[in-house]
DNA sequence: TCGCACATGTAACGTGTTACATGATTAG
DNA sequence: CTAATCATGTAACACGTTACATGTGCGA
């Protein structure tokens, strides 16, 4: 998906400036889709906004700095809708994480635990969010799709903890330096 | 993660062809890193070559057109390694159907029952192959992260299964054009 | 006979990232 | 006093995709 699409979608929801469109596609559900940068949000709303299917208005702030916050047009609303009926792009899962598992017989046992340890408190810290979120949000679809990354998390919090030891004892045991020596 | 990366992670279990790379990324255990395509394998395995984390060798097939076949020189090997106690990207998921998902109060309860059920079948097909892998690959490591995808996806599978009527009930029901208009 | 699998490679193009420019307020 | 948050925007750059060019053998 694309940074025009994901716009599209948080406008459909509710009113945004650039700023707060690249928040929401960081943190919580909108990371779903796509992760924006300013370098790419700012110029496409510009785009959808020649193209008729956003509007913006500019809100002075005293101290901060103006803000200028879009609107989707009807025209906006109904291509966005238009597109979902498209051929849905295939789901998306890469991980870094398990390219460092895949060669854990070349690494020290003690750098594979610690990328493990990472991991669980990324997911962990991923999983307090989403229940943040929960408690935020009403709209009941918006609840189905935290529920279905919060449960997704949580099973993958389990399954690391019940088999990171197997995955550790695949890898090099640390040398220790003093006695014992084999 | 980045094309160069994925070649030299392949070339280390074994060498291969730019063709063979690109398959090994699009299925399979190697699909968690990036999907590739020639357009970018192509030049990544010349420029690894120019310098000299990779050599290449022809070989001429009878009928089939030659083979330009890479290996990993022990400089590679050694950046390769190195490059893994460099801290780890985060995980990835993206999630077009979720998209779907979150606006289906605004489309017709059909068009989401039919992207959950391409849905599920995608799962199952990618649970398929990835079944096929378990049996194929002997290495440890390689076992380890196949269940965890396995798993995951048998988690979604079953998530899915369990959860899919709660949202076509959300969407709009199908108007039936014929008797008992309310 | 049609299309797929094998097999390599280039060029044009699109999309997105990083870094930069600018600047006030507030919390620690 | 320092860092973070709010706030917009541009330019250079990296990276990857799509389409094209080229060609054989095999199975349905």
């Amino acid at each position: 998906m694309n940074v025009r699409t994901l716009c599209l979608a948080i406008l459909y929801q509710a009113d945004a400036t650039g700023y707060k469109i690249r928040k929401l596609s960081t943190e919580g559900e909108y990371a779903y889709f796509v992760e924006a940068s300013f370098g790419s949000i700012y110029p496409a709303l510009a785009r959808l906004e020649e193209e008729g299917l956003v509007t913006s208005r500019i809100e002075a702030q005293q101290g901060k700095p103006h803000r200028k916050i879009y609107s989707i047009t009807p025209v906006g609303r109904e291509a966005f809708i238009k597109s979902l009926f498209e051929p849905t792009g295939a789901d998306v899962f890469r991980s870094e994480f398990l390219l460092l598992a895949l060669f854990a017989p070349e690494l020290p046992a003690d750098l594979v635990e610690s990328r493990i340890i990472e991991r669980l408190d990324c997911l962990s810290n991923e999983i307090e969010t989403l229940k943040k979120h929960t408690c935020e949000r009403n709209e009941p679809a918006d609840q189905w799709i935290i529920r279905y990354g919060l449960e997704s998390m949580r099973f993958s919090h389990a399954y690391l903890i019940a088999h990171k030891d197997e995955l550790i004892a695949l890898a090099k045991p640390a040398q220790k330096p003093t006695l014992a020596a084999q």
